[in-house]
DNA sequence: ACCTGAACACCGTTCAAGT
DNA sequence: ACCTGAACACCGTTCAAGT
């Protein structure tokens, strides 16, 4: 219940344009005052620890009230640093994205292809909450416009049109982020006699976790199977 | 904003375990007294304004306020009908599910597969706002059930294993609600320079709509063309 | 059995005011 | 430039009371 407070110092920006140039006066005050001096809001740190509160406790945990508190901030002075709630999430999705690894080199253009798939699959894997954003609108900056940049040059070289290239890059963006996207889908069994699932009922073994262990993969290799493929009309 | 007053009396379930068998007595009463006298408040009514409300003004216009003034009631009165707003949205998925047609019969299982799949996909086209709701936990009801059993049954005809046949309907589950739970992504062109998007800017014109014509199905076949063939270890 | 009004514990964000 | 407190217009839901 009571803020945790790491302070993580690490991966702060040091140089972007918003920046600026001013040592704050205080900079050399003696920090063993009474406690120690939190560091200064900004616009990085305000989305590390959005951040960290989806990761630890989910998406509806992040609140700008909450967001608020976690810093030791009123509500209000998130909005000096952010727009609005939108945009922060914006931030931190992008911010993730970053993760995700663009220079695998082994192999034909489609294994490099499902390199870079299976790396974003891991990096949502590790922030489980952050996936659900999608369900709303998310506008793309830098780092997810790399990840495009990627996959699109990786399907032309491959051979594809620009059109399959685009048909190609959404149906395996789609599959990906639909897998992390999807909450538990429970089924309620006790809403049909067993007798009119017998399929279910022999499936049923491996309905269990919805993140199975290899699910994942089976789908993602599915697809590639089908892009190397090309299929004929059905 | 003046609440619309359709009030399609069609597709009122007749016989339920909940219709219980009284007969209210101002059903003699003269209809032409004031006003259109306002039909009784049922759990299929709230279920079916819910829907229209979802579909007329998108998901987030669906709060239980909204519902309830829509409906000449207070917001209360909807909780003898539904548990809570959770309640709600799993009896509306249910009942848009009960549209999916399940009965095709033309060519092979995956033929009859696809003749699945795209229906469901056509009912969520045609419920816009409602496949939001995925992204939350939802407990599938007997219409669902209906879908997963045929999907299944019709896996394990065509040869699949119980395991690969929980893979594979995962699979495409996972593809058709991402399709449709996936909002706009809309790239932010101006957060990188032209010249390091070259791939991109080649495949633009096939990224404008989402929900190009023809996207979702070429995902689909390739999905199925996978299927198919089956995959190496890749 | 069904409905109501008032209240509780929340939201994101605007506004006016402080330094 | 950055932060604050109070307020606004919302939420879903509980509770006590009405018929």
């Amino acid at each position: 219940m009571g803020g945790a407070r790491k302070g993580s110092p690490v991966t702060n920006e040091p140089s972007t344009s918003r920046a600026r140039a001013i040592r704050p006066t205080w900079v050399g005050v003696d920090p063993s005052q009474d406690e120690a001096p939190r560091p200064p809001l900004t616009r990085p740190r305000v989305v590390r620890t959005a951040l960290r509160l989806v990761d630890e406790h989910g998406l509806p945990a992040l609140t700008m009230r909450a967001l608020a508190t976690d810093l030791q901030v009123s509500p209000m002075a998130l909005y000096n640093h952010v727009r609005d709630k939108e945009e922060l999430v914006d931030l931190m999705v992008d911010l993730v994205l970053g993760e995700v690894e663009l220079s695998t080199t082994a192999g034909d253009s489609v294994s490099q292809l499902r390199a870079m798939v299976h790396s974003y699959h891991q990096v949502l894997t590790a922030h489980p909450g952050l996936a659900r954003v999608y369900g709303s609108q998310v506008r793309i900056g830098p780092n997810g416009l790399r990840i495009m940049e990627r996959g699109f040059g990786l399907l032309l070289d491959a051979g594809f049109s620009p059109r399959e290239a685009a048909d190609a890059f959404f149906a395996l963006y789609t599959y990906t982020v639909g897998f992390h996207l999807i909450g538990s889908v429970d089924p309620d069994y006790s809403a049909l006699p067993p007798e009119q699932t017998p399929s279910m009922l022999a499936v049923t073994p491996y309905l269990s976790g919805v993140h199975q262990r290899g699910r994942f993969e089976y789908g993602l290799d599915t697809l590639l199977t089908g892009l190397r493929t090309g299929h004929p009309a059905p």
